[in-house]
DNA sequence: TCGTAAATACGACAACTGTAGTAGATGGAG
DNA sequence: CTCCATCTACTACAGTTGTCGTATTTACGA
């Protein structure tokens, strides 16, 4: 399940689009791009891409193609970012969490936040449906 | 300065043997790898292409050739985080650190663990000199 | 009806990565 | 001195990614 869906910088940024969307034509997403964006043809090659490589499915609407995203976003958060801790970490998620201690990305404010965070989630599943709050 | 350096999972895998070796020749790097390790050539090859990149350097010794890392582990593992946390999180490190809480990667436990280390290191100089304790 | 604008599909090309074979040099064993 | 083992350097090739241009279809407006 969620066959560990790993997308390069420029895949995640389309991807993640169309997460916000909900779906989209390569117009559309090309537009959402703004200034940085590459041509549009670019961005319809990479959406063809991805959707051959099962990350999106599209269906023709009118003339355009729509896009839909066919991973969960939290999924592939938890493919790439488990993906980086067993490279850069030896799979331990307490020395990524170490790492960001040591690098000052975390200080002891944020920690009491998440201490919270975990009394409140404590007792509920983990892992299965958390109403969406990320962003 | 440490100009960003991203590496793919096999490259970093090379290269940490680097580090804990602190230099070696391809043989030993091949060595190190152990049964998954592909054709000593390929070793040879892709330590090659690391200097070319800037993230080693050599020097022959009798009739081998001798790498040494360029860059520091604590340096790559920063800029591979920071851009993992600048794409899939936005940038902010707590975003990724309510998703560890939120997938399980981290219990209360283990946040109190930090904690005490995050008093520890409170005062001291962040990021400086860590005695090596991961793994 | 005809033409223009827009969208798709397809092909091309340059990096980068993983993989490995081959050629050529060379040092050491006998 | 000769030959084998070994090391490096070079070449090659496939797959992925980023980047586009071109060709073709097609819908809509004048």
């Amino acid at each position: 399940m969620t066959h560990d869906t790993r997308l390069s910088d420029q895949q995640y940024t389309l991807v993640s689009i169309l997460w916000r969307l909900g779906s989209g034509s390569a117009r559309q997403v090309h537009s959402a791009l703004g200034d940085s964006a590459p041509a549009y043809t670019t961005v319809a090659t990479l959406l063809t891409r991805l959707e051959k490589k099962g990350v999106l499915s599209s269906e023709m609407v009118g003339r355009e193609r729509v896009f839909h995203p066919l991973v969960a976003e939290k999924d592939v958060r938890r493919s790439m970012l488990g993906s980086l801790v067993g490279t850069l970490f030896g799979g331990d998620p307490k020395a990524l969490l170490a790492h960001m201690v040591r690098e000052g990305d975390i200080d002891q404010d944020e920690l009491d936040k998440v201490r919270t965070m975990l009394d409140r989630h404590d007792t509920a599943a983990p892992g299965s449906h958390e109403p969406g709050d990320e962003t």
